[in-house]
DNA sequence: CTTGACTCCGTACCATGGTACAGGTGTTAT
DNA sequence: ATAACACCTGTACCATGGTACGGAGTCAAG
């Protein structure tokens, strides 16, 4: 069940062989102790190159994800602080959470307004559709 | 109430004036027109920018950010294009919120299990606290 | 009407997060 | 056993999103 090598992790985390290796360097992944030429990895490699896309996605840089990451394994830690790191995130998680809703919400106003004209694209200028406004923020 | 100059704009949204700029540059900010010398922003303007910032922590790229504003000021899209772009933003932002959520339940449940330690640090070593998995994805 | 803070424009530089070789070694299918 | 192909190390290069700087013009307070 180790027998992953670097090209297969890559193919099955969606990214680059290239890309697994810059994680090792800046030590988001770990690097296995290699006999005789070739790594191998195993499915916890990959579903942690997922975690880490994701959470860039989510507007976390390579370094928050590494703290993210840390919470849970790094072995110096004490449970307070842990906890306090933890609280933090979770924080900032809702944070963004809140912001996603108040876009999605002017979003589907303006999806609204743009079905209300449908019929009548002619008559009506699609500047009609957007006195809506995408009041985020 | 059009007297904001472009030091005054920055400090509002919170960026840099060379950031004001370089947005203007990207054409995600109007450039005013000036007679003779100095710009002049509105409050409006600010608003852009804390927008562009929020979406940008949000994990769009800049060109996204642009996308999500010509949603709502490009003259020449039909309605119908509108809503097709709205629509799909609008599923985006879905699945972001859906993967945060998950993320925030996953911190939960390590910030519960370091809560439920926290009276005997020295007896459990933190690393049991690890053991609830960061299972984001 | 000068002085200092602010603006303008242009260009150069920087950090982050990759991506692409080049030159060599290991593995596997024929 | 010998291609063909994947992997190894190392270095160079790239795009995005700014940041910094030099030299000149402008505004406004004293």
């Amino acid at each position: 069940m180790e027998k992953i090598t670097i090209g297969k992790l890559a193919e099955m985390a969606g990214v680059g062989v290239e890309t697994v290796r810059f994680y090792q360097r800046k030590e988001l992944l770990r690097e296995p102790k290699t006999q005789s030429g070739f790594r191998t990895y195993n499915d916890e490699d990959a579903q942690r190159i997922i975690f880490i896309k994701k959470a860039q996605d989510l507007g976390f840089t390579l370094s928050e994800v590494k703290e993210l990451l840390e919470l849970n394994t790094k072995p110096r830690m004490t449970c307070g602080t842990v906890k306090i790191k933890t609280s933090a995130k979770i924080k900032e998680i809702e944070e963004k959470i809140t912001d996603l809703n108040r876009m999605k919400a002017s979003l589907e106003k303006l999806a609204f307004a743009c079905d209300a004209n449908q019929d009548s694209i002619r008559q009506y200028k699609v500047q009609e559709c957007f006195d809506v406004g995408l009041n985020c923020c």
